[in-house]
DNA sequence: TCGCGGATAGACT
DNA sequence: GTCTATCCGCGAG
């Protein structure tokens, strides 16, 4: 399995499902920064009104989105950056969007990074998590996943116990037929999921014992 | 632990 | 000038 092939040839809702419970690893020039993935959003191209491509919207913004599946598409907003992963074939602007990892490696340097956030503040977030991995550019968008300096572990895959959609966060009310669609999935019970109550934190973070 | 509002920067009209 | 696929600090309970 490569990475044009696990982001395309099947809808882009499965894609961002499969994606939770793999390693999202990012090579720093120092080290090696990851974490366990355990929340993402689709966004489903011209018709989807919360996606960047909606009505076949196209710029040097969001071209990342019309790249080939496991090209990378990391957009800015506000001082923030998001990560990004083009699904389906050229020219087809869907995607997946990764919003939320649990740290498994270079904790300490996430956490410097992230001006010393602690706990589930570390990567709870889709910004949070850019900036402890200390990604402060766009210098990776429209990259190819395979030659940049990340890494989506694709022949390993934490067991989860239960995946639950939701609606997707921060985005226009105006349509709510796309508003409330559930394009978001979680990791049920994983503390670093943003906004999650801590009485609904599972002991076991959600996963299945590895 | 919650809900609210201000900060802040790039893209687009 | 307007609008975000956000984050953080503050004050009330």
């Amino acid at each position: 399995m490569n990475y044009s092939e696990f982001f395309t040839n099947r809808p882009t809702e499965e894609i961002a499902k499969d994606l939770l419970g793999r390693t999202l690893s990012f090579n720093n020039g120092q080290e090696i920064l990851a974490g366990t993935i355990v929340e993402t959003e689709a966004y489903l191209g011209p018709q989807d009104r919360a996606a960047h491509s909606y009505n076949g919207r196209r710029s040097q913004a969001n071209e990342g989105l019309y790249c080939p599946g496991g090209h990378l598409y990391i957009y800015s907003q506000r001082q923030y950056f998001f990560f990004d992963v083009a699904t389906q074939e050229k020219d087809n602007p869907q995607g997946v969007l990764v919003r939320a990892i649990e740290p498994t490696a270079g904790l300490e340097t996430m956490i410097k990074n992230r001006n010393g956030k602690d706990g589930r503040l570390v990567t709870n977030g889709p910004g949070k998590m850019m900036q402890a991995f200390g990604i402060h550019s766009r210098k990776w968008d429209l990259a190819a996943l395979k030659d940049s300096p990340f890494t989506i572990d694709l022949a390993n895959k934490r067991q989860i116990e239960e995946i639950l959609p939701l609606p997707r966060v921060g985005i226009n009310q105006s349509d709510p037929k796309w508003a409330n669609k559930k394009l978001r999935y979680v990791v049920a019970g994983n503390p670093f999921v943003s906004d999650i109550k801590k009485k609904d934190i599972k002991l076991n973070h959600g996963f299945d014992k590895n």
